[in-house]
RNA sequence: GGCGACAUAGCCAAGUGGUAAGGCACAGGUCUGCAAAACCUUGAUUCCCCGGUUCAAAUCCGGGUGUCGCCU
């Protein structure tokens, strides 16, 4: 069976330098599972591999969206399969690098999506029309649909509510299977070789904050307000991400760059926590402890040791 | 030196006699189509200290300490 390398680890753990010597040792290629860096235009805030880093071993699933059009994690599972299949052809290795949860799941899991996906404009609307906007009452017109998927949702969280209506009125489905459920059905496509990285909490707090202030220095601001002088939003999910929406507010003058920079610390942190909780319960994980904020050799030897091992498996 | 205000969780903060709201941060967690999103759970035997009044005090009274503001 093919297999395929995961590196994945929370944001500013070190991914992007050992998913590239992985590729480079076994002449793979790396195939992205970050939500953000698949948006042109977004260089600085996601800190997309470099041209330089690129040159070194071919990027996939990196800098082709377009920031302003929807993309969702069907789109994304849906390339990165192709994407795959055309390494296979080649007999070249998939290194997937990323910090996605989701996106990961969705390969590893290999989640179905061949669903319809329901009109997310409308949903909005569909909140008023079944709910007058009361959390409680749309959580209940979902129980009377599916009372299993029901209980795994929890009213407050609207928009996990909504998308599960839409998903049952689609009709295509009568009931939601939870991603729980999944959890231990291990796609058949490809052989995973998991492999996550750790940083002490105080060691990646510190790596946190020093690129953040980083990408101030590289030009983040003028990165963001050149998004926004193409027409983007804070509406659009382009601009949801960490080190964009929260410069937004600055640019237009409410507040300071110091605050701004400290909540984009601050989210960052909190995002790299919830990475953690997502990536300790992947099944089969090989977890490597960092200590030095460049590569560290012994610890890449170790990994190309495991990588052997679970190939010849 | 005088006058005044304020002292409540790591931070911001409500409560003005009846048994300590809320927000943020921290920590833990959830996850099948916007996921860098959205959502959930958790903290004060005690309200700066001492004494008093009262059945009952974070709340009232007296003293002390500290911070801030104004005045000389």
């Amino acid at each position: 069976m093919k297999t395929v390398v995961f590196v994945v680890g929370p944001t500013a753990s070190g991914k992007t330098d050992y998913a590239i010597r992985i590729a480079q040792r076994y002449g793979g290629e790396i195939v992205s599972a970050d939500s953000m860096q698949v948006y042109r235009h977004m260089d600085i805030g996601t800190a997309k591999p470099t041209p330089a880093q690129r040159a070194l071993v071919p990027h996939h699933l990196v800098d082709f969206a377009d920031p302003a059009a929807p993309f969702s994690v069907a789109d994304y599972k849906a390339l990165a399969e192709t994407c795959f299949d055309e390494l296979f052809a080649r007999d070249t290795l998939p290194v997937v690098c990323g910090g996605t949860g989701l996106y990961v799941s969705a390969l590893l899991y290999d989640m179905d999506f061949s669903a319809a996906p329901g009109q997310r404009v409308e949903r909005d609307a569909l909140y008023e029309e079944l709910a007058q906007g009361d959390p409680k009452a749309l959580h209940d017109q979902l129980r009377t649909l599916d009372p299993k998927a029901a209980e795994l949702i929890h009213p407050n969280n609207v928009k996990r509510v909504l998308r599960a209506i839409e998903r049952l009125r689609s009709g295509q489905e009568s009931q939601l299977q939870p991603y729980t459920e999944a959890t231990g059905r291990i796609t058949q496509r490809f052989k995973p070789i998991l492999i996550g990285l750790r940083r002490d909490r105080p060691a990646l707090i510190r790596r946190i904050d020093e690129r953040v202030d980083a990408f101030i220095q590289q030009g983040l601001v003028d990165e963001v307000a050149r998004l926004l002088a193409s027409g983007l939003t804070a509406e659009d999910t382009a601009m949801k991400g960490i080190g964009y929406k929260e410069l937004i507010p600055h640019l237009q003058g409410e507040v300071t760059l110091t605050m701004a920079v400290e909540s984009i610390k601050i989210h960052t942190r909190q995002y790299a926590k919830r990475q953690m909780t997502w990536f300790r319960r992947l099944d089969g994980m090989r977890w490597f402890s960092l200590e030095r904020d460049e590569c560290e050799p012994p610890v890449l030897e170790e990994m190309v040791a495991y990588i052997d091992s679970e190939m010849t498996r």
